[in-house]
DNA sequence: CTATTTCGTCATGGCGGTTTACAAATTAGT
DNA sequence: ACTAATTTGTAAACCGCCATGACGAAATAG
């Protein structure tokens, strides 16, 4: 008790979930998925020394593993150590996969990962969603999805969940679209417009990109902020590797965060939001530039160009942005700040003033700003991922799920009785 | 794994303690705890129905628990109900016991809270610690302790730990205080300066301010801002009920949350922070009055006569607040907003202009923002239940030392034996 | 070619919660 | 009053899970 005081009470005085044998040998098959998976092929003794059990005690969790086909022994290892050499595991690559889908203004996505992190299948389709209304949207979604599962299916995959990111504020259901401003979208209950044979689960776009960067980025803190902007500008929150929802699910809204309390009027009703300093209208219009396609990328390329409009637009927007990540850094006091989806991009001009200003407003050494690597992938592949977690995290409820699955496959089974 | 997705991961993929039967017993035991503490007197039957286990393992749990001396049979029940009556378990109201202690700029305070959560004993010494060295402060609440800890020990209490609250910036190590400039104290490691005897926390004010609102306040979410001004402004941030701590321990410095990023300079090295316009200083300065003793006190009175100039500095104060509690609520969506320590006092004056501009800043409904209970005894409360909490979480941990102490009384065990 | 090291597995045991059964203590009904 | 029904707490048998210790297997070191 000396070390971890008042922390997030363990035990919890309401009702929580019994703490049975059942329970522990659940969370031990997890610790196992989660062990093989994050330090590639591994043998079991090497699984039982990294998560603190016996070996005996690992070799049968591996064999329920193995059975429900969610781990696979590669073969022996051949390493020049001393001793008899392990039999390698490593996480499927058949099996479960974690279907992931995007609903972009411009644009649907959907990609398919298998327990490895691999994406195995993908779908794109730009259209135009701005303004259309969620029914036709979500149909459209709908066939890719299934078109993106047939492609998995045919590699032997099959879905274990979806996870759809869109452009807005999701309710804690994980179901609601409460405003999606760029859609025109408004309490729009997405679960019954999503295929039904699939567990859905919807969240905010710049959440799926920050769990993208804490479970694919290159240096992956656990405290950290990750900053994304398209149209709006939202966070996500990570605070020790999870999450930061809020009450109602709408943390990490940075675009509101106010930088000049008597600045220009914003359609939150405040004014001086972020948003209009660095949101993308603002700075298109800042730079002298019309609104239409890509104009990220316009934006990148005349900044690169010279364009002194086009890059004073973006200092100040920098400068905005660094003032608003000031209050944010002081109240969470993060480990890094990383930029993502197109901020990313533009990475290279709003950097300069984003950290001067930070550092000019910070008592001792400033926060560090990184830029994620994903760039505008991080959304859908946070979403993929999501579902991927989700099976690591309780492999013993998609094991379940797994033998009826099999089962269906009669061939394979019998194929593996003889 | 349909409905908790992404959460914290719970396995965790690095090194985590290894699931065994030990660690399901303790949690077991610290659900037993908790269930008690938290619902009153309970019989093993209701408690098992609580946590969800079998009234045979309840009843070993609880046997082991008032051996420890955590728990005592009240004896029967007697409830109007059909069956019969159990008997009825509480926390004991002898054994461990938390001692809290609290070093302000101009006091000193210290006291003893039971498992029960009531105080048995307390100690308070008005002296001005502003600019005083750390030694001669610390040796003098070294003597309070031991003086209230004797008294503690008279009830037949034992302490089970120390925690310190303080005005200022603590490390995570829960020993360091880095900064703290209303005592003028630099990277001060309190523990070497605390009595040796008890495994000593120190923690920021505004934290433990936060946890005693989390533990006894009247309403009582698992998501909220607990903001505390003295001198400097301080935020507790509460998640899922859980302390948001930050990398360095900084988390919730809300007085340097950027209200005005032109305005006046800040000693942090930014302008126009919430300090500048809500602190103590500038609120003083605003109402045209001196520093000195008790200035809330008189702030106070002030307004309430009816000084305008005092009001009109308020109400600046609360506009400032509310802006910077704007882009507060929009980063971590929290249930509510709780004014603590002295800002509970001033919370008339300071409340309208505070709520006009979140709610003029807010698009939805804005946050709740409510005046704590506590007023300035949450500090010192809240760190004497952070021992509390820590028994309740681990009393395995507890009943150990509990032993030790317990066979140190011959005299009671022979008699218990008899 | 033997000694050593390490891996995976098996048999045994301890520990923890569950199941089942039962006695105790109360209320409800006749 | 007296019986039936209900609820509580405990004891005994049981099952599941991990630890322990021993063993054969498969590699390296000398």
């Amino acid at each position: 008790m000396t070390a971890p005081l008042h922390e997030a009470h363990p035990a919890g005085s309401g009702r929580a979930l019994p703490d049975t044998q059942q329970g522990m040998r659940r969370r031990n098959l997890a610790r196992v998925m989660h062990t093989v998976s994050a330090e590639g092929p591994l043998s079991r003794a090497a699984v039982a020394s990294r998560i603190g059990l016996t070996r005996a005690a690992v070799s049968t969790l591996v064999d329920e593993l193995i059975r429900s086909g969610l781990l696979e022994e590669l073969g022996p290892e051949r390493p020049g150590r001393v001793g008899r050499p392990g039999s390698a595991l490593a996480v499927s690559g058949r099996g479960p996969a974690g279907i992931g889908a995007e609903i972009g203004v411009d644009h649907l996505a959907v990609c398919a990962v298998d327990l490895r992190g691999e994406i195995r299948a993908r779908a794109v389709r730009h259209c135009v969603n701005r303004g259309r209304s969620p029914e036709p949207v979500l149909a459209e979604l709908t066939a890719l999805v299934r078109q993106v599962v047939a492609e998995a299916d045919a590699e032997g995959l099959w879905p274990a969940g979806l996870a759809v990111a869109v452009p807005g504020l999701v309710a804690r259901d994980g179901r609601t679209v409460v405003r999606a401003p760029n859609l025109d979208w408004h309490d729009t209950d997405l679960g019954t417009l999503l295929p039904a044979e699939l567990p859905p689960t919807v969240d905010n776009e710049a959440n799926f990109g920050g769990l993208a960067e804490l479970w694919l980025g290159d240096t992956t803190p656990r405290d950290f902020l990750h900053v994304s902007a398209e149209i709006g500008i939202g966070a996500a929150v990570v605070v020790d590797g999870g999450l930061l929802r809020g009450t109602r699910g709408f943390a990490g809204e940075l675009g509101h965060v106010p930088v000049r309390p008597d600045g220009p009027e914003c359609a939150c009703g405040g004014r001086g939001c972020l948003e209009q300093y660095a949101g993308e209208e603002a700075v298109l219009r800042a730079a002298g530039l019309e609104p239409g396609a890509d104009r990220v990328g316009l934006l990148a390329t005349r900044a690169a160009d010279g364009d002194e409009a086009v890059r004073g637009a973006l200092h100040d927007a920098g400068t905005a942005l660094g003032i608003a990540l000031t209050g944010a850094v002081n109240l969470l006091d993060p480990q890094l700040v990383v930029l993502g989806g197109a901020l990313s991009g533009l990475a290279p001009w709003l950097l300069p003033a984003l950290e001067a200003e930070l550092a000019r407003r910070t008592a001792g050494p400033a926060c560090p700003v990184s830029v994620s690597r994903l760039g505008p992938e991080g959304p859908l592949l946070g979403a993929a991922h999501s579902v991927v977690r989700a099976v690591l995290d309780d492999p013993a409820a998609v094991a379940e799920r797994a033998g009826e699955i099999v089962a269906g496959r009669a061939g394979d089974i019998a194929a593996e009785q003889a």
